[in-house]
DNA sequence: CATTACCTGCAA
DNA sequence: TTGCAGGTAATG
């Protein structure tokens, strides 16, 4: 499940491999779904003899912007990944685009479940104007007097409102529960009923878990590779996630982790550590 | 708010 | 064989 750590690791991984590589040719594209705003010949004519100039990350997508304001935008939702592999070795199955560079190298991106995102855009106007319409600000760039103003504004729940992407952009299920259980925060909190000092531990463990876990090259829990292919080691450090009836690790606590379903997700967090009220 | 659709692999 | 995993858009 592809959330922040893993799209950075991504993007970090392909910046240093594909900028000043020109796109020799664009294949693969089976499932015309996957690219609501570009059809195969038209990622082709867009990119083919353009040189990628960056690869950044907003949220949970990965950005390739080509010479002459040409973004490639690819979103990986839960089973997607993409990888570099030098142009000889063949295409494994459920591969949905190639993109192969004048090096030899060729960027798949490979995905079972189809529900990964290719966009196109040309120019920047058009590139800002859809990521600004569906993400809140960056969760490692949030000041904390921010975090106020975008806490007040909410009334749901906290879980819901850390998955929401308007909120901040970039967290997903695995690291809401792990930022509210390094929080000490209930998931099924009101948003807006915290204290100062409760924002302040959210504010922080948002930016220490996240942070951490790109340190650790991401979390490799289902699917998640890198751009080399490679796991991270996050998962092995995870406090909540996936560990209902382990105990909690936390200072002389040793309670045991529960599961339950909060927002429609799988949640998981220490019912002494994180109290309801 | 909640629910459903989108998909496939894999566990029960 | 059924149902669950979960990111997001669409729909009650």
């Amino acid at each position: 499940m592809p959330e922040l750590p893993e799209v950075e690791t991504t993007a970090r991984g392909l910046r240093e491999r594909i900028v000043g590589r020109r796109v020799v040719e664009v294949g693969s594209l089976d499932w015309p779904r996957m690219a609501p705003n570009a059809t195969l010949a038209a990622l082709a004519e867009a990119t083919v003899g353009r040189t990628f100039e960056s690869v950044t990350r907003r949220g949970k997508f990965v950005i390739a912007g080509l010479s002459g304001e040409v973004f490639l935008v690819l979103h990986r939702k839960m089973s997607g990944n993409l990888v570099l592999r030098t142009a000889d070795l063949p295409i494994v199955p459920h591969t949905h685009l190639t993109v192969e560079l004048d090096d030899g190298w060729r960027l798949d991106f490979i995905d079972p479940r189809k529900f990964g995102r290719i966009y196109l855009f040309l120019g920047r106007e058009s590139l800002d104007a859809f990521l600004d319409a569906r993400l809140g600000p960056e969760p490692l760039e949030i000041a904390r007097r921010d975090l106020d103003r975008l806490l007040d504004a909410r009334r749901g729940r906290l879980k819901s409102v850390l998955l929401d992407q308007t909120f901040l952009a970039g967290i997903g299920n695995l690291y809401a529960d792990e930022i509210l259980w390094e929080s000490r925060l209930h998931p099924e909190r009101p948003a807006s009923s915290l204290t100062p000092r409760e924002r302040d531990r959210l504010h922080t463990a948002i930016r220490d878990v996240l942070a951490s876990a790109i340190e650790r090259r991401g979390t490799s829990f289902a699917d998640y590779v890198d751009a080399t292919g490679e796991q991270g080691s996050n998962q092995d450090y995870l406090q909540v996630y996936g560990r209902a009836g382990l105990p909690c690790s936390r200072d002389g606590c040793g309670t045991l982790i529960v599961r339950r379903v909060v927002a429609q997700r799988g949640t998981w967090l220490c019912t002494r550590c994180q109290p309801p009220a």
